[in-house]
RNA sequence: GGGCGCUUAGCUCAGCUGGAAGAGCAUCUCGUUUACACCGAGAGGGUCGGGAGUUCGAACCUCUCAGCGCCCACCA
């Protein structure tokens, strides 16, 4: 016996034991099916489920639970990211707690914190996809720092520097002052802010009474200036190209250039020159072999190659000022609005440092990468993303590899005695190298740095599946079938997991991306904890279930959209499982699972054949949709299978039947309804797994599990008899619209007449209990002409019309208000009709089915007109 | 500066290859009936941002104007 009340606390974390438990996410390595894989997008180790989460996740598991019922092999490839920058600043704010540093406690005993703090932490977000119900193998669980993974990037590495596609250069690279390491160009992020321009000037050196004016917004870098450049074209100023100035406070003397980098329409035409910090300036450098000078200390205080060593950068900015303004070089100062970069993860200011970092030759292992997207082996959906992605490959630099982090993986480096390198995949690879190197033995050291963390995730779909082993599920399952993933990764991710695969693979990572978009408030904007606008995900699901949320994902997804997340709807669905559950209670209470065994194709009642048809058709536009990722359509398809059609309608149709007394109708409902409840238990299943799976398991007992229940096929039914519904439903309607129209009492029971053809009478005669009891008359019969009175309302079904006395009921003010507007639409249509008819070259060019439609659509309101008029004038005199 | 989107009912949004404008929520009216009030029946509400063009036919294609948003680049 089904609870009364559908309550998906009680049962949804069971379920999911229980399909976890008897290892129903595994894939049947044995059998030789078709293979579906999907590898997680690992979220990071320490963190907790959001929203985006939640709707990633959804889609995956809709797409595995899908594929699994169309009998395919399937794998949901499952694990975490070590988010080397991310967790190492939780770690250090932990410590700092404690009044540590990292350098406090060293750095073997900082990464055992770190792994503490992984095992303490690491479980939650696995926990709650459990709870959201993905069906990920958990048995393989991985992790980026596991063993095997960490193997996976020792020997990509070697492989790739090996091949000269890894390198060590000193360049100018993004530095994070507060975490003291190189980030990418990626992990910048540009923000929009009011600064300050200012003016001042140099002294010639030839001349100290004649000066070159600068503009900067960074005044304090001028300690690291080794020119000053001015455009070739510019006449006010290429005269002074070829002379010095003098750097003031320092005195130092410096060359003026000529390079195109001075726009002379931008500041004052003449700009500093500060190789060692400034990206535009540094190529200035090199063009003109400047010598390039660090003012900055790893934490971006001066350092001694300026006179305000130890200050901060803004602290030496007033001393600089100060100065300038001493020495009368000062000029103006003013507000400038620009951009200002800053790290994305630390939030401070991030400088442009030269330092010894390692690189990764991306625009070289770009070529295969995108030439691999525009021959379709892999292919973005929607496809508007293969030009975001062709624009990145296309304008690609070389990847800063190294961090100067603790956590994360150490690089595969070992320097001998006079820095020569050793790039093997163990330290004793290494040690017999450098021992044939230099011809004894020599002691190695390690390259302190560790990788980026998007290198190891670059590997994630073939490290994760047994990579460098040739493993059988590497075999089985690669490539991967589709990555699911949100568009603010396909730069960080996609494109590298495309770049480290074609490398190394020689195959694409994944046959298709599908790219979805953020999920945002209520009112759009992007949900953020410093905004204070998150919604926890574990909160909706425990006061709507998973299955409510999961279903709102679904039917929010549309192709390039982001969603906003709305209570309303969640509650919507929620109620939805609600309806579902009520409608397996009806079935229960009908006995429909107790019904003998019955061949479904033998049904012999019209609805029984039609709702059959319809859900025939529900499970196509299910299927059709969810192969085109069309995840709202699918989504909406079974919604209004289940609430618009089975519960409105066929429930409903089934009574009349249930509480008369004819046994063999009754025992052939009991048997479709409960098969219509099954197929929606099917398709629905990817959707709501968890109400699906606990209304399969108790309304009847089962030979097989839900889950690896074989997704349906159709069953033939004879076309005719759903029209006949179809057509009885249009009735029911219009009698009931009739009724609220004329304002008639609810409890009044009325009868009614029909005129029309063969078949409609055929119909009336035959479904006339059924009419009868959902249109709530007394009588329903067919009527001639002359039988008409005055005191009937009319309306019509199609080609029908329904007419209804009414002695004195009926405000006929009212009645020919109604009739008179249904006339001006009818009128309005009409014109319509013959404005397409009379036209020749819509007769002549547009296609025969679409005239035919138009006349067809034309005569049927032609004849309507002349019933309402008919019916006008009938009532005219009361 | 370069690129990409969006603008459809009061709100949030569907509308796949051009062929009579849709859903959910909200609103209004009614509610006999044990699957369900987390419900049922019915209704109102849109010149599909403006303009021009292509077409027999445009929410959909082209151009243009306006508004909104995102990504990339840019510290003179």
């Amino acid at each position: 016996m089904l609870e009364k009340n559908y309550n998906p606390k009680d049962f949804e974390e069971n379920i999911y034991a229980k399909w976890e438990n008897n290892g129903d996410f595994i894939p049947d390595m044995r059998e030789d099916k078709e293979a579906f894989a999907i590898v997680i997008p690992p979220p990071n180790v320490t963190g907790v489920l959001h929203m985006g989460h939640a709707l990633d996740n959804t889609l995956q598991d809709i797409l595995i639970r899908y594929n699994r019922m169309l009998g395919k092999k399937v794998l949901w490839q499952p694990g975490t990211d070590h988010a080397g920058i991310a967790t190492q600043m939780v770690v250090e704010r932990n410590l700092a707690q404690e009044g540590l540093t990292r350098h406090d406690l060293g750095r073997e005993k900082f990464i055992d914190r770190v792994w503490e703090w992984k095992k303490y932490s690491g479980g939650t977000i696995c926990k709650q996809l459990r709870r959201l119900g993905a069906s990920c193998d958990w048995s393989r669980e991985r992790f980026t720092m596991d063993e095997g993974l960490s193997h996976a990037v020792r020997k990509i590495f070697v492989s790739l520097y090996k091949d000269g596609l890894i390198y060590k250069a000193k360049k100018l690279v993004n530095w994070d002052p507060k975490l003291e390491t190189a980030v990418s160009d990626l992990e910048v992020v540009q923000k929009e802010t009011v600064g300050k321009m200012y003016y001042y000037k140099y002294p010639l050196e030839d001349n100290p009474n004649e000066f070159i004016h600068i503009a900067t917004t960074r005044p304090e870098t001028m300690f690291g200036d080794t020119a000053v450049a001015v455009s070739k074209e510019n006449p006010r100023l290429a005269h002074l190209i070829g002379k010095n100035c003098i750097l003031p406070i320092v005195n130092r003397v410096i060359p003026i250039v000529g390079d195109e980098h001075a726009d002379p329409e931008k500041g004052t035409g003449a700009v500093k020159i500060t190789p060692a910090h400034d990206f535009n300036d540094f190529e200035v450098g090199k063009r003109h072999n400047l010598p390039m000078i660090n003012i900055l200390n790893p934490d971006a205080t001066l350092n001694e190659n300026t006179p305000f060593a130890g200050m901060t950068t803004q602290e030496a900015r007033v001393k600089t000022i100060e100065k300038l303004t001493e020495l009368g070089l000062m000029e103006k100062i003013e507000d400038h609005p620009m951009v200002i970069p800053y790290g994305d993860r630390s939030g401070v200011v991030i400088e442009p440092y030269m330092t010894d970092q390692w690189f990764v030759d991306a625009p070289k292992l770009a070529v295969e990468a995108r030439r691999a997207v525009k021959d379709g082996e892999m292919q973005f959906i929607p496809a508007v993303y293969e030009k975001t992605y062709f624009e990145w490959m296309n304008n690609i630099q070389p990847w800063c590899i190294s961090r100067q982090l603790w956590w994360g993986h150490q690089m595969p480096i070992w320097y001998g005695p006079d820095k020569h390198i050793f790039c093997e995949e163990t330290e004793e690879q290494a040690q017999i190298e450098a021992d044939k190197y230099y011809g004894h033995r020599v002691e190695l050291v390690r390259e302190t740095d560790v990788l980026d963390t998007w290198f190891s995730s670059g590997l994630w779909a073939f490290s994760t599946l047994g990579w460098p082993d040739n493993d059988k599920y590497l075999q089985t399952f690669y490539p991967t079938s589709v990555l699911v993933t949100a568009f603010d990764i396909i730069f960080f991710w996609v494109a590298r997991m495309m770049m480290m695969s074609m490398y190394m693979m020689k195959k694409v990572p994944f046959k298709k991306c599908y790219i979805h978009g953020l999920v945002r408030d209520e009112q759009g904007r992007k949900m953020s904890k410093s905004k204070g606008n998150t919604v926890d995900p574990m909160e909706t699901i425990e006061k709507y279930g998973a299955d409510a949320l999961r279903f709102f994902m679904a039917s929010s997804e549309t192709q390039g959209r982001d969603i906003n997340l709305s209570d309303s709807r969640i509650q919507g669905y929620r109620n939805f499982a609600t309806k579902l559950w009520n409608a397996a209670r009806f079935c229960e209470m009908n006995k429909c699972y107790e019904a003998e065994n019955f061949n479904i194709s033998d049904a012999k009642l019209e609805i029984n054949k039609w709702i059959i048809a319809k859900a025939n058709e529900a499970t196509q536009a299910v299927s059709e949709s969810l192969n085109s990722y069309r995840f709202s359509e699918s989504a909406n398809a079974v919604y209004q299978f289940v609430w618009g059609t089975f519960c409105d309608w066929y429930i409903e149709l089934t009574k009349p039947i249930f509480y008369g007394d004819n046994a063999a109708d009754i025992e052939e409902t009991r048997a479709v309804a409960a098969w219509v409840l099954d197929r929606i238990l099917v398709i629905l299943h990817p959707f709501m797994p968890f109400i699906t799976t606990e209304l399969w398991n108790n309304l009847t007992k089962r030979s097989h599990k839900l889950i690896n229940m074989t997704w349906p096929t159709d069953i033939k039914v004879d076309a005719q008899d759903t029209q006949e519904i179809d057509w009885a439903i249009d009735f029911i309607s219009a009698v009931r619209s009739l009724r609220a129209a004329m304002n008639l009492p609810a409890g009044a029971k009325l009868h009614a007449y029909v005129k029309g053809n063969v078949q409609d009478l055929q119909t009336i005669a035959r479904q006339n209990k059924l009419i009868c009891t959902l249109a709530r008359l007394e009588e329903l019969a067919p009527l001639a002409d002359k039988e008409v009175s005055k005191d009937m309302v009319q309306t019509v079904c199609r080609e029908a019309t329904i007419l209804i006395p009414l002695k004195g009921v009926v405000d006929f003010a009212a009645e020919r208000e109604r009739l008179n507007k249904e006339l001006e639409t009818l009128n309005k249509n009409l014109e319509g009709y013959a404005r397409k008819l009379n036209n020749e070259s819509f007769v002549a060019k547009a296609p025969a089915k679409v005239v035919e439609e138009e006349k067809r659509r034309q005569s049927e309101a032609l004849e309507n007109k002349a019933k309402v008029e008919e019916a006008l004038a009938r009532i005219a005199n009361f």
